[in-house]
DNA sequence: CATGAATGAGCATTCATTCAT
DNA sequence: GATGAATGAATGCTCATTCAT
């Protein structure tokens, strides 16, 4: 009676989602064909459906992954002293390692292109926008828990609604983020420092009495 | 025997970019069909192709012309007495037009969905990523001089460089636009009042002396 | 400006229509695929398309054609003096052809199982439900106008609400039929006599006195 | 060495062909997938190979033994003190449980859907067919024997010839039940009745002196 | 110019069946 | 005996494109 192997399974179910993501980040969303994933992972057209119930099922799991990232980094900095210090460094990190490292930098565009995909895909796609919308709100809650955190300790704006706060600076990073994007004249370097002015300027103690 | 009349055959292919127009928003760029767009155009479909070559290039003309009115209609609001006021006033219409018109609303957010599929399709298709990334540098630029402008009046804060101050807030204009069309449990209002904030802390005179 | 031709695109329906009627009575509404119907119409599987909206719209077409001919007939029953009586000789002879046209039995065998396929299906298919209960319904509504004349004349029970017994009377002659499927053993010109016996005795005047 | 013991493989058999029986009168014969009927037995996809050598070999063994079950049902009945009042009220409760028992009927109804996709297959499944035939020539024998009983009584009208009677009021019973699935705009109560009266009309003694 | 008939590759998904373990 | 991973052909349907008329 051999029983269901789980970490096989999981290897296989990691391999699949690395596969799609290669394939979602060549051609998007819709372009990438359940039949073009199954070849770069290896397998037959069929066999994808014991791991994955659907196109969107896939997708649905590499969120979860991302979520799951996003957590790890969330968690490490509400445990530092300053989370909000923390944040825009990571920001100003993650986005400038481009400098040294090619493949990340192309991982990172990939990433921000099949996010956008999401995104159109979601305005027509119920199953994807149910997706999109319930990650949007996972993040959303934790930023809005670290800025709460950040006003109880007085290092940001104490009059700001956190969840309105949390929605508004997500927002923002992610559409400067896709701006990014397209305009390759400005030095990235000096955006993200931008993007920091942005930011902390927004959050500042103090911001609320000068209105 | 006779021609073809250069402007019969330039107003036909109007006409089809228009239909194509509304089947995009509509649908998108991917699920509008050529025959939908015929039916909409009230041609047939093998008549299309002495129009256009192919979907790819009434996607490209179309983007084409759509961005050039939103060009337009942002030149025309940059004119105005107080532009910034002006841009938070046009994404406060664009959001919260409910009370009145519900076609309106339905329309704003077609047309944010095309610029969201715009974007997508950029990622895959060069001759879409030319367009958006001249349109955006265009827009970018007059944003930029808006700002140097107020500068010199000190209206805001002088120690920001222009272009990338509005690179950083187009960029944040548009995120923060897209957030909201996914997030339904906050309260449209008060996120446009959130971002109307930001802008203001972000561009206030001052600033820069607090860090 | 060659339009539509009406004729052409009505005899390609037909001939759609008869390939799809020699699959359906070969394999069944599940077991026959789309392509094989293509294959014995001799067009493309996408073309069927421009003539079906659907696998279902086929069979609901054939279902249709079936109507239109059971209201000739029906027509032509009301115009004679006795309908019933008519009705009950038309049942005797189109099931006992048999002896003199082997094709012609064959085909009433294809068209009876194709019933009770279509019965089957529309028990875990809505789409098929709805033609099942719209043709089923319409059928019965002739019925029940004819024995409705019938009671005006006299010819059959008076008592008798002409909805219900159409209903019971059709539910009586599907069943015999399918039942004359089964058993090869009693013979078929025998069996129709019971039938029109069953039929006379159910209707015949003056039977609500003897309860 | 140890070798396979044939009581617990025939248990098996019939635990699957149980969970098989269950599959099928939700989803239908070709609606139910192996898996599923795999999945309610508890056994693993592959394993059911071990059982029946196809999909095909499940619905013949099912099919045998959902019938005899039936079979002793009208065996059953036949034995009681009024038969033909006992096949209606059998009717009736089939039909009109809806009463108290809500579960109850759509058993009801899982099981006549059944019955239908039996007969639908049974056209183009041999094995099917003679299973259904043999069972069908049973009722029927059960049947005209009762039939000729209760012409020796003088209960029925005795000109009938009762295999012939047998097979015709066994169509058209069951062609009423399938008939009362797919009309719901008339009363089921009434339809019950009516049918009712058709049988006693048919069977009526006396009923061949007028015609 | 203009039509609409026709194509055929492509889509996501399902499923009976096989097989190494 | 028993598992579940793996197959691959098949399904209904869509759609950009071509072409005879």
């Amino acid at each position: 009676m051999r029983k269901i192997d789980p970490v096989k399974h999981e290897q296989k179910r990691r391999d699949i989602l690395e596969a799609a993501g290669r394939c979602f980040a060549k051609d998007g969303f819709r372009g990438a064909s359940i039949s073009s994933i199954c070849s770069e992972a290896k397998i037959s057209a069929g066999h994808l459906y014991h791991y994955f119930a659907s196109k969107e099922a896939i997708i649905e799991a590499m969120a979860a992954t991302g979520l799951e990232h996003a957590e790890q980094r969330f968690n490490h900095l509400m445990k530092s002293d300053n989370p909000i210090e923390g944040l825009i460094a990571e920001i100003e990190q993650a986005n400038s390692q481009s400098c040294n490292m090619q493949q990340h930098q192309i991982d990172m565009r990939a990433k921000k292109q099949l996010h956008v995909d999401m995104l159109a895909e979601a305005g027509r796609n119920p199953a994807m926008a149910e997706i999109v919308n319930k990650h949007s709100a996972k993040i959303r809650g934790m930023l809005a828990t670290l800025l709460e955190t950040a006003q109880k300790r007085g290092q940001i704006d104490q009059a700001l609604d956190p969840d309105l706060a949390a929605a508004i600076l997500l927002g923002a990073m992610e559409g400067v983020g896709n701006m990014t994007m397209r305009d390759p004249e400005l030095d990235m370097k000096k955006k993200l420092e931008m993007l920091s002015t942005l930011i902390k300027r927004f959050l500042a103690p103090g911001s609320s009495k000068e209105k």
